[in-house]
DNA sequence: CCTTAGGGGTAGGGTTCT
DNA sequence: TAGAACCCTACCCCTAAG
């Protein structure tokens, strides 16, 4: 017993869609804040809503299930903080201000990322030319 | 995907705590120069032992991870039990002899001041039974 | 300019529940 | 076993104050 692990409604998840396609994705506060999503989304928190987004996106794709992604790179610990990716063939040309399409599915071939933040980049490991 | 999350290993918190106790907390950047620890910790900075120190705090409380203060005021619905104080006060009415170890808080006694945040200022000393 | 305090916020691995 | 919901942790940003 316990926390009762609220489902989310399909308003609710209409409404994070929504707030995306707004705000864009990782924009999860100011989603939150906004007040054509917040009667619906008050009882989420912006992690909520970015777990959701994830549980949502992680599927749709095809990308399999969340955890065999990329469980192949943990146990890091003694190598160098020399990182901090030069985002150079970051973004398709544009600022990432410009979101695209606020839906999880599809994403074949063509669609770009949905969200990319400003700090965390995207993953170089996605190279789509043209 | 730059930065791959550099977890905290043992050896550091064993060093960021050691070095707490020889220069106080708040000394992030003496600490991070004293040859002594210099080595173990040579990956973080400054501020990385301040939002460590800050994590390791807030949880020893029970308090939750922050986000958690503001759940507590929403979550309005069935709740009940959603409160599993992670280890707060305890090993209180265990052994006899065990106790002591690495909660950022309690600890007591040492050195300068092992500073509290004013967050956690909660007392929750230690009970050393003995 | 640099450091610290502390409030925000996000990503992503991990855990729990269903 | 998988998926959904939730937790934890590392880290970043920003601002005020020294």
């Amino acid at each position: 017993m316990g926390a009762p692990k609220q489902k989310w409604t399909p308003e609710e998840e209409a409404a994070l869609r929504s707030g995306i396609v707004k705000h864009g994705a990782g924009k999860w506060r100011t989603i939150l804040k906004d007040p054509e999503f917040s009667g619906v989304l008050y009882l989420r928190s912006n992690v909520d809503l970015k777990d959701k987004w994830r549980n949502m996106s992680v599927m749709a794709n095809g990308w399999g299930s969340r955890e065999k992604a990329r469980l192949a790179l943990k146990r890091m610990q003694p190598i160098s903080k020399q990182d901090e990716n030069p985002m150079a063939l970051s973004n398709i040309g544009q600022s990432d201000e410009e979101i695209v399409d606020a839906k999880p599915l599809a994403v074949s071939t063509g669609s770009p990322q949905i969200g990319v933040p400003k700090r965390s980049m995207i993953r170089l490991d996605i190279v789509l030319i043209s």
